[in-house]
RNA sequence: GUGGGAGUAGCGAAGCUGGUUAUCGCGCUGGCCUGUCACGCCGGAGAUCGCGGGUUCAAGUCCCGUCUCUCACGCCA
């Protein structure tokens, strides 16, 4: 019996010298097509890699006029022999550069229309554009890299859990609502006409039952949905490693953290990360790096200008340390070739005014002397503040003051962020670093209440459990993130697991008790039935695939593109579309009279 | 929700202060080519300049409206 098709020998990335002879059958796409008469050559592609096809000169009509056939992205099978390249056409740059394929027969598997854009490493068509073509987008090399960092990384994830004790579970994802702070995506049930289902933001609820339930230790790759507008690096469907252990505290799941990125990073990109991460709390933080996710891959830092308030005569600097707000200077550093014009200085203002600063106020440094500026408001006291802020010669003093210590911080941060890009600082590599000791409480404004920074199912550090209600503002929780690079990739905490504490939890976020036990009744039951202490944490994969990828957009390392994931949303109304799945799938169920 | 940017051939772009045939590269297409590898060379087709309105002798260019995309903020960790 004849075979329906050429199946293949050999893919397209692992022939070499030694498969000199061999005789081999390639299936795979055409990528290349560089016809000369008499001779044609053909790179052709599949996800292993890209071997050069060969029409040589002594083809017979039917493989001339076959070859002559093919365009680009076509799909086909190659039979033909290996051999070696001639001495000086070896071409370095392929793995499979030594060898080519000698076609004896070609064979059209299937045709292509003319591609709406190029298949190649990195593409430059639009972003709209590659999407509704995702399935050749992904067909380049550049995302193919991708989708297999993704894999290797998720892979190593689990190969470290399987040595462990840790269970792999699932948890369920048409629920009631977790409530992690963002929106539902919501699901109408068929069962319960008028009633819905939420799909959850994280498996928070659920890790905690397992903990109940005694599984000690538990591990999943979870999907989590939130309804918010994405971004470059945030998704409405994104995936997280989620994972909860039981009778720790937070040294030990820090501590898992550091042993299992230790070792993933060691076999996905064989980087060696240092055996601890480096701590800051949160204030020092915000403080020095005018973020809570810094990027420490340069060193940059913010400093307290409060010192320099007490030798001016600038009254809105006076006016601002009166009422208790916050005064922030960094030096930006003199750097050859790099002039810090009035309209880079305008633009440093710029990016920090979009974070609340009203403005940025600057003097240069020259000769031991200050210029420009607001040098003016420091009259005879150059000394002063050269010794202060350390500048010298060439160097620029920035200084922000907001009556909000937050907002001139995170001002002086998104600065400091420019200025590391601007002036080329940034470090190739990864640093990590925990942010620890945050705020368990911020008051929203708009709602006039206090509500969790984070969950409310975070414990308050001990020496705070007393006295939260007197002023939830100062107390710090058993909160902690993962911060790579400037992106948070991980955020974690101990759990409180005990129903008083969470009900004076719940009020203080202006949920009263009966609210509370209508949405989490089910966890507050549990916690009547012996909880064990326990906390954990929960990784974004996609953002650090992302981060590996040399910040790729979030859309090039997961499978899916943009809006809900797969699909933009349909216009009909559930029911209309329930009535026409079902219609659908009666006609899929019934065989056709042909077929039966 | 607020603000910035963009929409010109299948794709990516150019088109300065309005001026008569809208340019370039890739792709497509016809031909030539025995060693290419982003092959090369010669020719060709392909655009009511997002859409609607206005100003003007004249609009891709200026104005108003509108839609779409995109980035930042808000929101969200």
């Amino acid at each position: 019996m004849e075979e329906a098709f050429m199946k293949r020998t050999a893919n397209c990335g692992e022939l070499r010298a030694k498969d000199e002879g061999k005789e081999v059958i390639l299936n795979g796409w055409v990528h290349r097509d560089r016809n000369h008469g008499a001779l044609h050559f053909i790179n052709l592609r599949d996800r292993y890699g890209m071997t050069q096809v060969v029409v040589d000169d002594d083809a017979d009509a039917e493989l001339v006029k076959r070859a002559s056939e093919l365009k680009l992205e076509y799909c086909i099978a190659v039979k033909g022999k290996v051999r070696k390249r001639p001495e000086s056409m070896v071409n370095k740059e392929m793995p499979t550069g030594e060898i080519e394929v000698k076609a004896e027969k070609i064979e059209i598997l299937s045709p292509s229309d003319t591609l709406p854009f190029m298949i190649e490493d990195e593409t430059n068509a639009k972003e709209d554009l590659r999407l509704k073509y995702r399935f050749l987008d992904l067909r380049s090399k550049g995302m193919q890299d991708r989708i297999r960092l993704r894999h290797e990384f998720i892979k190593a994830i689990r190969q470290f859990f399987y040595k462990t004790d840790f269970y792999e579970i699932e948890t369920p994802t048409l629920i009631r609502s977790t409530p992690e702070g963002a929106r539902d995506f919501l699901v109408p049930s068929r069962i319960y006409p008028g009633k819905f289902f939420a799909l959850p933001q994280s498996p928070q609820l659920y890790k905690q039952l397992l903990m109940v339930s005694g599984f000690d230790k538990y591990f999943q790759i979870a999907r989590c949905y939130r309804d918010e507008d994405p971004r470059g690096d945030r998704q409405l469907e994104f995936t997280q490693l989620d994972l909860e252990m039981s009778f720790v505290t937070r040294e030990d799941i820090l501590d898992l953290m550091e042993k299992l990125f230790r070792e993933v990073f060691k076999k996905v990109v064989n980087v060696e990360l240092p055996e601890h991460f480096k701590r800051l709390s949160y204030h020092d933080a915000m403080n020095t790096y005018g973020s809570d996710k810094p990027d420490l891959r340069f060193s940059l830092e913010i400093k307290d200008g409060l010192p320099l308030v007490d030798i001016t005569s600038f009254q809105i600097l006076k006016d601002i340390k009166e009422k208790n707000g916050a005064v922030k200077f960094l030096v930006a550093p003199k750097k050859e070739g790099f002039d810090y014009t009035r309209k880079y200085l305008a633009e440093l203002e710029e990016s920090a005014k979009i974070y609340g600063a009203s403005a940025l106020y600057f003097m240069k440094a020259e000769d031991g002397k200050l210029q420009g500026g607001i040098s003016k408001f420091f009259e005879g006291k150059n000394d002063e503040v050269l010794s202060i802020t350390g500048a010298k010669t060439g160097d620029v003093i920035l200084v922000i003051a907001h009556e909000n210590w937050k907002k001139a911080c995170n001002s002086m941060g998104a600065v400091r962020s420019k200025l590391g890009a601007d002036l080329n600082l940034i470090k190739k590599g990864f640093e990590f670093c925990w942010i620890i000791d945050f705020p368990l409480f911020e008051y929203n404004e708009d709602e006039g209440h206090w509500e969790a920074a984070h969950h409310m199912f975070s414990m308050p550090q001990s020496e705070y459990i007393e006295t939260l209600e007197e002023d939830p503002g100062r107390v710090k929780g058993d909160l902690y993130d993962l911060v790579l690079n400037g992106y948070e990739v991980a955020s974690g905490s101990i759990r409180i697991h005990d129903v008083e504490l969470q009900k004076r939890i719940f009020r203080i976020c202006n949920i009263p008790d009966d609210m509370a036990e209508e949405r989490f009744g089910f966890l507050l039951n549990a916690f009547r039935f012996s909880p064990p202490p326990h906390g954990g944490i929960a990784p974004g994969i996609d953002r650090i695939c992302m981060i590996i990828a040399d910040q790729s957009s979030i859309k090039e390392v997961i499978a899916y593109p943009k809006n809900t994931a797969a699909m933009s949303p349909m216009d009909e109304s559930p029911a209309e579309v329930e009535q026409k799945q079902l219609d659908e799938l009666s006609i899929m169920i019934k065989p056709k009279k042909d077929e039966a």
